[in-house]
DNA sequence: TTGTAAGCGTTATCAT
DNA sequence: ATGATAACGCTTACAA
C-alpha cells in the first residue's frame, strides 16, 4: 500500500514539470495539446487521482456545499435533499450532509464541524429554536448561506431565506375547492405559531373572507394521527364543513382516512385537498388532491442561486418564490 | 472581510509558538494546564476555526466518509443515511453524500469525486448494474469501504458486505402466519434475480417446505402498485391463500388495498405480514404487521465497525448479520 | 509554452 | 513543556 501518487510523480512520468500538470488539471488553454494528452496519459498510468485538500490550501472553493436539514427523515426534505446533491452533483460540487433532527444545539455544533471541513457555502433548513444565534458562527466566518422553508434568522442580506410560494399555493386550492361546490371549507392542521402554517393558510383565508365565508381553523401538529383527529373533530363540531385544505399530504390523509371511517364519502360529502403531493397521495383511495412544491424544481433554482453566489458574489434577490402548483385528483 | 485566523495568529495572541497552539488542538496531555487555558482563549478571542484541509494535508484522516446510497428518496435508505450520519458526527466524522438515483454510471463519478475530496472510507449500498467495475476506484484508493445491504462486489476481503438478518426475519414471519392458522402462505414481490429477494424469501421456503406446503412465489417490483397487482393475481389464481409475507412494506400495503377492493377482510381471511417496518405501517387499516430490520441499530453498528477499521485497521468480520425483529400488528 | 519557487495552514520531528 | 523547521500536494506569479 504506498502512498498516492502527487503531480510530481505525474511530471516525472510524463516528462514535464509540475506546474504543466497543474495546468493540465486546470484545463488551462495555454497547454499545447500534445503535452496535455501525453500528461493524461501518464495520470491514467500511474493512477492519479486529485487532491482537493491540498489544492484548497492555495484556491479558495473547496467544492464542498454544507446540507443543513432539520429533518431528513421527513420525505418532503429528503426530497429537497435528494434533488439538490444531485444538481449540485452536475456542477461539481459535493454535499456534506447533517441532519440535526430538530435539534438546535445540534445544529450549532454541526454547523462548525462543517466549517471546519471548509465547506464554501450553506443551505439551512433550520432547526427551530434559540432562533437568535444558531447561524452565527456562519456569519462570522463569513459564508455564503441560503435559509430555505424556514426563516429563524431575519438577517435576509447575511442568510436570504427561499421557499415555494406557499401562498399561492393555498389560494389555488382554496379556489380550487369552492369552485367544485364547496359551501364551508376548513384549514386543518399545522402549528399555529409557524411561519410556514401562516402562509399555507394565508391564501385560504383570502380566498375564504372573499367569498364572504367565515374561516374554520384547526391547528395542530402536522402529522398523520392529528388528521385522524380533525376529522373527528370536524365531524363533531362543524357538521356542515365540506370541504377541507389540509396543512400537508399526511395531515390530509389522515383525515380522509378518519373521515371514511366515520361514514363520509371523501370526493362527494367532503373534498380534501393536501400540500407536498407527497408519493403517498397516490396510494390512498380516492387519490388526494395535493399543492406539488415542485421540490425538484425548487432545488434546481437554489443550487442555481448558490453558485451564482459562489462564483459571481451575486447573493439571492431577496423574497424569491417558486411556482407551486395544484394537482387534482378523486379527493376533491 | 478580512482572511481567517490561523494557528499563527492564535499563537501572537496567546504568546506561545505554532507548535504549542497544534498542540493543543490535538488534545496533547503534554501541554501545561496554564497555557492549554491561554491558547483557548486565545482561540475564542480572534475568532479561531480549525482547518482540516489544512490538516489533512500533513496527517491522515479527513474525518470524511462518503455515503453512496442508490436511492435516498426510499424512506428505509433515508432511515440509513439519518441514522449512520448522526452516529458518525458523534464520533466527529462528518459524511459526505451522494445519492446515485440507481445509476451505476453516477455511482462511479460520485466514488471519484469523492475520493477527490479526501474521503477516508466509504459505506456503499451499491446500484445494481456494471456489477464488475464500480467499486474499482475505491479499490485502487486502497481505501476502507463496507457495502451494505447489496452486494455488487464479490470481493470480501476489499468491500466486506454487512446486512440485517433478513432470512431470520423471513422465517419468524412465516412461522407467525403458520401459526395463526394460515393454510397456504405465499410470497409476494421482489425482482426475481437480487440476492436481497432471494434472502427475504429464504426463510419462507425453509419454514413452508418444513411444513410440508407448496411454496407459491409471485416476483415483481417492490413497489405498492406491485402488490395491488398481487392482490388480482392471487385473488384470480390461488384463492386459497390465506397468508402472504410481502417483499417489503409498500408491496404489503399495496396487497392489502387491492385485496380489500376485492371484499376480502385482512387479518381474517387473508393474513398480510411486511419487510421494513416503514412509518405507512401504522397508517393502514388495519395496521401491518412488519419485520423490523432496526435500521437505526444497523446504522450504528456500521458506525462502529467502520471506525474500527479506521482506526484500529481491523476490518469487519465476514457475515455479519444484524438482528431483526417481528412487529405483529392487525393485518396478521 | 513550460519551468522555478514561494506560499497555503497544518502536523511531525527535532532540539532546547 | 515548548519552540524551530521541514514536510504535505497543490496553485500561482514570474522567469525562461
Amino acid at each position: 500500500m504506498e502512498r498516492r501518487p502527487t503531480i510530481i510523480d505525474v511530471a516525472k512520468a510524463a516528462g514535464v514539470s509540475k506546474s504543466t500538470v497543474s495546468l493540465v488539471l486546470q484545463r488551462s488553454p495555454q497547454v499545447k495539446e500534445d503535452t496535455r494528452i501525453q500528461v493524461r496519459e501518464a495520470m491514467a498510468r500511474v493512477g492519479y487521482v486529485y487532491n482537493r485538500s491540498a489544492a484548497n490550501l492555495r484556491s479558495a472553493s473547496t467544492g464542498l456545499i454544507g446540507l443543513v436539514i432539520n429533518d431528513l427523515r421527513n420525505p418532503f426534505f429528503t426530497e429537497f435533499a435528494a434533488s439538490l446533491q444531485m444538481k449540485l452533483a452536475e456542477e461539481g460540487y459535493a454535499v456534506v450532509l447533517a441532519n440535526i433532527n430538530e435539534d438546535a444545539e445540534m445544529q450549532a455544533k454541526m454547523i462548525v464541524a462543517l466549517i471546519e471541513h471548509g465547506v464554501s457555502g450553506f443551505v439551512v433548513s433550520p432547526a427551530y429554536g434559540a432562533e437568535d444565534n444558531t447561524l452565527e458562527a456562519i456569519a462570522r466566518a463569513g459564508l455564503p448561506a441560503i435559509q430555505v422553508f424556514r426563516k429563524v434568522d431575519d438577517r435576509d442580506d447575511l442568510f436570504p431565506f427561499l421557499a415555494p410560494d406557499y401562498q399561492t399555493g393555498s389560494r389555488l386550492a382554496t379556489e380550487h375547492l369552492y369552485n367544485r361546490g364547496c359551501t364551508q371549507v376548513a384549514f386543518v392542521g399545522g402549528l399555529a405559531d409557524r411561519a410556514v402554517t401562516m402562509e399555507r393558510m394565508s391564501g385560504y383565508l383570502e380566498v375564504t373572507s372573499q367569498r364572504g365565508h367565515e374561516p374554520i381553523v384547526i391547528t395542530g401538529a402536522a402529522s398523520h394521527e392529528f388528521g385522524v383527529r380533525g376529522a373527528r373533530d370536524l365531524y363533531d363540531n362543524y357538521p356542515d364543513v365540506d370541504g377541507v385544505l389540509c396543512f400537508n399530504d399526511l395531515v390530509a390523509l389522515g383525515l380522509m382516512a378518519g373521515s371514511q371511517k366515520l361514514g363520509r364519502s371523501i370526493g362527494k360529502d367532503l373534498r380534501v385537498v393536501g400540500f407536498d403531493n407527497i408519493e403517498g397521495c397516490l396510494q390512498s383511495e380516492p387519490q388526494l388532491t395535493s399543492v406539488s412544491c415542485g421540490i425538484p424544481g425548487f432545488a434546481e433554482e437554489i443550487s442555481r442561486r448558490m453558485l451564482a453566489w459562489l462564483n459571481d458574489g451575486t447573493p439571492p434577490e431577496l423574497g424569491g418564490r417558486t411556482a407551486v402548483e395544484l394537482v387534482v385528483r378523486g379527493s376533491s
